[in-house]
DNA sequence: GCCAACGTTGGC
DNA sequence: GCCAACGTTGGC
């Protein structure tokens, strides 16, 4: 199973406002980093799981489950002048930003903060601790079931 | 508000 | 293609 770790401010869009979508599904949109565009693009398929992160707030965490329900397809948004993440250089035919659709799962019964997957030497690699621009990045399935259990999970 | 990390831009 | 400057993210 492959694993996903998606960043999200809450202030901006919270686990709580991908539940409260229709059927909890809503697109992914507005990545604008090179590294993010490909897995988006090339990586991600239906099927796989995303871990749910809320950053820039007290008490950092991983909060919830979702689950990829479309694969990359063009970002719209960077070719909608009136939208924060427009991108004067994508083009219908060479849309350069893509994006996901996701469903959410579950909350996690307890989030596992920031401070506990740097103490966990499993989970201290990942990128997550050093490379915070990364808004989208693998999980592997060892950390994924470490942070499964952390989360009160099985 | 400060600062570390690091991606992007642009001059050469 | 190198590298300095700059901008952004995000933890604290």
């Amino acid at each position: 199973m492959r694993c996903w770790l998606f960043k999200s401010e809450p202030s901006c869009f919270s686990f709580q406002d991908l539940l409260a979508c229709p059927h909890a599904t809503e697109h992914w949109d507005g990545v604008r980093n090179f590294q993010a565009r490909n897995f988006l693009r090339d990586a991600i398929k239906i099927g796989d799981r995303v871990l749910f992160y809320h950053s820039s707030v007290p008490e950092p965490a991983i909060v919830g489950i979702c689950t990829v329900t479309r694969e990359g397809y063009p970002d719209h948004t960077a070719l909608d002048p009136s939208n924060e993440h427009f991108d004067p250089k994508a083009t219908a035919e060479r849309p350069i930003w893509y994006m996901v659709d996701v469903r959410a799962d579950l909350p996690l019964p307890r989030p596992v903060p920031l401070a506990v997957i740097r103490a966990h030497p499993l989970l201290a690699t990942m990128p997550l601790l050093n490379r915070s621009r990364l808004s989208i990045q693998p999980v592997t399935e060892q950390q994924y079931q470490i942070l499964a259990q952390l989360g009160g999970l099985s």
